[in-house]
DNA sequence: GTCTATAGTTGGATAGAC
DNA sequence: GTCTATCCAACTATAGAC
């Protein structure tokens, strides 16, 4: 077998590469095969020699931005070893995401997705929930080791979790004062304590 | 004075919660004149005695938005009363951006503001920073009265809080087993004292 | 104030040359 | 495999009748 990629499959990556960065600038929407075309360096009708039609294209967007994504927090989870506690595991689940959704601006995809074609939308739902399901199997170790708090429901606060986290890639900045680390070291110490203290004087 | 509306401010006010509508529902981008015109049983044309351009209306629509928001706040901090306590009063303010995101499906609309044209973008950002400033405020007098860990920075606590109730509306349906208020608990239980317990056996 | 009609533009998709 | 050329649909915006 040979892993020599021919051009076609080049140009089909590329393609790829390039709607998936004007996607992130300027949201599904505004992607159009004329900006695509001439991001890459080709015209906008020879794209259809790759691709049958947008949709597609747009398919592996998504696929492209939920797979690796699947396969990053799987491998983080693994990465901690047979013998790590739950709170280890999701710690490391949760610290991918946030360094995921943030270098692919996510939050930012998921509100194009709203706006997308059903069928489309449709089809990549299956696929989030496949990727929500590994964080909930976690909190549900970390519970099944008498680590979370009993009177806390497990989907809200998975919920709740990912969405602080996958908000900042709304506010980050890589020049910001704050890192990723520090940012996600300030959600764990949340998490972990709560961030408020009963009143010094009482009421 | 009068304040009988004339046709002209009752179709523009039309106009405006229709494109609010249709917004939410698609985004900003596949708005269309001809939909905002079908929808309130005009034609295209008409809608352009009442608004120079597209642009125009998608500004009164941003506004619309972020405008009663922070009315909303301030008024649910000032409901609190001179004598309440900082927790008391950014618990409160935090409730109504939760009920606020969600009725307006906020997430979403944030999503599609960066798909928007850069002038229209840059227009809005000064209200949301005004918005952002109430919470920061909140925060400080918070932390003043000695109610908030030390080791925790500010704006990040802030940013994360407002992310994980944003997020709320992602994913929030009215007729699934939790209410907004049962959401909100939830994310209070989180602030207040955090989620995850010590291991029962040590390491 | 709303209509009809249409100009002008943009973007997805196709056909056939090379 | 990519190009040129073009079709067709949908959209914003304008002009002038009513």
């Amino acid at each position: 077998m040979t892993d020599e990629p021919s051009k076609a499959e080049l140009t089909r990556a590329k393609i790829i590469r390039s709607a998936q960065k004007l996607t992130r600038r300027d949201g599904f929407n505004r992607l159009t095969l004329r900006d695509i075309a001439a991001d890459i360096g080709i015209k906008a009708g020879s794209i259809y020699y790759h691709f049958s039609s947008k949709d597609a294209i747009v398919r592996a967007v998504l696929e492209e931005g939920i797979g690796p994504a699947i396969e990053a927090v799987n491998a983080a989870v693994r990465a901690c070893g047979e013998d790590s506690g739950p709170l280890d595991r999701i710690e490391s689940a949760l610290r991918v995401h946030l360094k995921y959704v943030v270098a692919k601006r996510f939050a930012g995809s998921v509100e194009g997705m709203r706006q997308l074609p059903k069928r489309l939308r449709d089809e990549h739902m299956a696929r989030e929930r496949e990727y929500a399901l590994i964080f909930e199997g976690l909190l549900q170790q970390l519970k099944g080791a008498g680590q979370l708090r009993e009177d806390i429901d497990l989907t809200a606060i998975r919920m709740l979790s990912l969405g602080a986290l996958t908000w900042v890639s709304e506010w980050y900045r890589p020049n910001g004062p704050m890192s990723l680390d520090d940012i996600f070291d300030t959600f764990m110490a949340m998490v972990k304590g709560g961030i408020v203290k009963a009143p010094p004087g009482g009421v």
